[in-house]
DNA sequence: AATTAGCACTCTTACTCTTCGAGTGCCAAA
DNA sequence: TTTGGCACTCGAAGAGTAAGAGTGCTAATT
């Protein structure tokens, strides 16, 4: 083994000892726990080293070593092996999962349930983006006078509805007939390419009153506005308090402060997204990469699960950087196969 | 005045007292802050009354008074003096909940929202019990074959609705004779009362084979009883690592982890509902009074907004037992007030 | 050149001791 | 019933100390 794989290797047993027992380790405790064939002297010239590299660093002088955040980043992406769940772990999570009823949005709360309860961490999980997906089906039906239901099915069995107000004296074939000729015109659409321009040219031939027709097709613009609104799950925050990474109380009011709206951390989701489109499955942060305030002591651990061909959603762990990476990472890794598995069934 | 009103008066200054700084009350700082027209030997006396009433208590011999649950309780009761809202919250809350875009669960969640960020505690706001209402449409409409869209519209207004699958070669007219004949039989039927029997025996001339109509029968039936499902909607969690009152760690995340299952919190809202049934418009609850783990220092005021006549929601604030009670209640009556003012124009 | 033993040095943590002061209870006088 | 006075209590805060884990460096060894 030369000096350099036994450099790695020290960083980690480091990462590894590191995020078992939180507390900084020492050359004598590396040796105790690890079988390596030298002496703690030869270690602490070794941890000198990846200290001057930048992957280690001691909290202060007379203590052991903690991975900085280039370290976990090394760690991650080269040194890490992935293990499995165990059969337990699985029947739990996909007992959870399966024990939805029905509506997609239950569906993925208890996939965030489950997987924040399995991690032990704050799991968030994302409704799909539907922007890109294509309408397939709209139909405005009256409830009553002055109120009625838009309601849209979307490429991938997606179906969205709301409430709208209309003028109260249309009648339900005077509704009809605006339904049907903007069904018509959409019929394929993009969502992202409808405005309502495009709402406003789709209705021509009509004996309908503008003034009412605008109101109607304003409000159906909003429906269908509102239906690519992305919804974020966010579970097990509490979670956070029980790790020592967070015992001291201001840290732990800065992260769930910033955990509390959830908007940020979608957008930020989203933001990571483009940036590694197409690279990785898997989106790591670590610490100060994590561009949110009260997240650099956190790893946030991101990925997508699949609704039909073209659509994605995100599903992913926020947890401290001390975390067991590659036990998270598979507890991920079935949820999201897990989700994509019942989520396949239902729109089947 | 008399001894006993002066005794009143002072507990009344020590829950003022204790709420603004936290700390213990002195008979010392007691007559500094207040002008009592008596001297700190007097006011020891009326203390040391007021203790073996039950109604303050010492954390330590040589330490100052805290009110005791009791003392609270009597504040509550008898002491307190209601004040109003400044203009700047009045605004603050309006804008908060007028920008809510036509979904109830948008208004509901920014509700929450408001009434958490001006109390600076955690808000809970429920959807309205659905059960007691009655159905006044219920249409079956297909959207493609296998899949179709359950639509409710319950008394009040409220329009519910769910996807739900069908025998794939159900056509559209059998789906609509079925829709027809569930509709006419449930027409005004109290949610609570319609069972699948209730369902099974709407549908009787038909030359649909049994098994394809007990499907949709079944599926219909599930959507019902889905509709009534109360959400919570809990905000402002963070709030209370902010407080000094949850400085000590392990509170803080009982507090949290017992908040972090709203079903709980929901479901102890409802049995508190039910036992003040009828008394107080306001439900208010101390301390050891709350039945939840880790709510012994908090305090629980809930009250409920109206949708429509018969059919309501609860809407409630959870703070320190050291909250300014009369400030919150005012919070709580004009959010309230506001979300049945939007909820009013929505359903008209 | 790489490894090792040894040793002086550093820095945190935990504990003890002390002091300070706010607050109390109670007594005797008004 | 109220008041001044006083001894007493107890927590909070600060200082000092000892223990222990860990380091870096030097000189010897392989």
């Amino acid at each position: 083994m030369s000096v350099n794989d036994r450099k790695m290797k020290v960083l980690q047993a480091i990462v590894d000892d590191y995020v078992t027992t939180n507390e900084p380790v020492g050359s004598k405790s590396l040796i105790e726990r690890h079988n390596f064939p030298v002496s703690s002297a030869t270690l602490r010239n070794d941890m000198a080293e990846l200290e001057r590299m930048g992957l280690i660093e001691k909290p202060h002088t007379s203590a052991g070593r903690i991975p900085s955040d280039r370290g976990y980043r090394e760690y991650v992406d080269s040194l890490m092996t992935l293990d499995s769940l165990s059969d337990e772990e699985r029947i739990e999570i996909s007992g959870r999962i399966d024990e939805s009823v029905g509506e997609v949005r239950d569906l993925l709360k208890n996939a965030s349930a489950a997987l924040s309860e399995t991690t032990g961490y704050v799991s968030l999980v994302m409704t799909p983006k539907l922007a890109g997906s294509s309408l397939l089906q709209l139909k405005i039906l009256m409830i009553e006078p002055g109120k009625a239901l838009v309601v849209m099915v979307l490429s991938a069995g997606v179906v969205k509805d709301k409430v709208v107000r209309i003028p109260n004296f249309l009648t339900p074939d005077q509704l009809k007939e605006i339904s049907d000729s903007v069904e018509k015109s959409l019929n394929g659409k993009p969502l992202d390419e409808i405005t309502l321009v495009t709402l406003a040219t789709s209705v021509k031939e009509t004996r309908i009153p503008d003034s009412l027709l605008n109101q109607v097709l304003y409000e159906t613009y909003t429906a269908i506005k509102q239906a690519d609104r992305l919804d974020v799950y966010l579970d097990g925050e509490h979670n956070m308090l029980k790790l020592p990474d967070f015992s001291e109380l201001s840290r732990a009011r800065d992260l769930l402060g910033t955990l509390s709206h959830d908007g940020m951390v979608a957008g930020y989701v989203n933001e990571i997204e483009k940036e590694s489109q197409g690279s990785d499955t898997y989106m790591i942060r670590i610490g100060q990469e994590i561009a949110l305030e009260g997240l650099e002591d956190c790893s946030f651990i991101t990925t997508t699960y699949k609704v039909g061909d073209s659509i994605s959603g995100n599903i992913g762990v926020i947890g401290p950087k001390r975390m067991d990476y590659s036990k998270v990472i598979s507890q991920i890794d079935f949820v999201r196969y897990k989700l994509n598995d019942v989520i396949k069934k239902l729109n089947s």
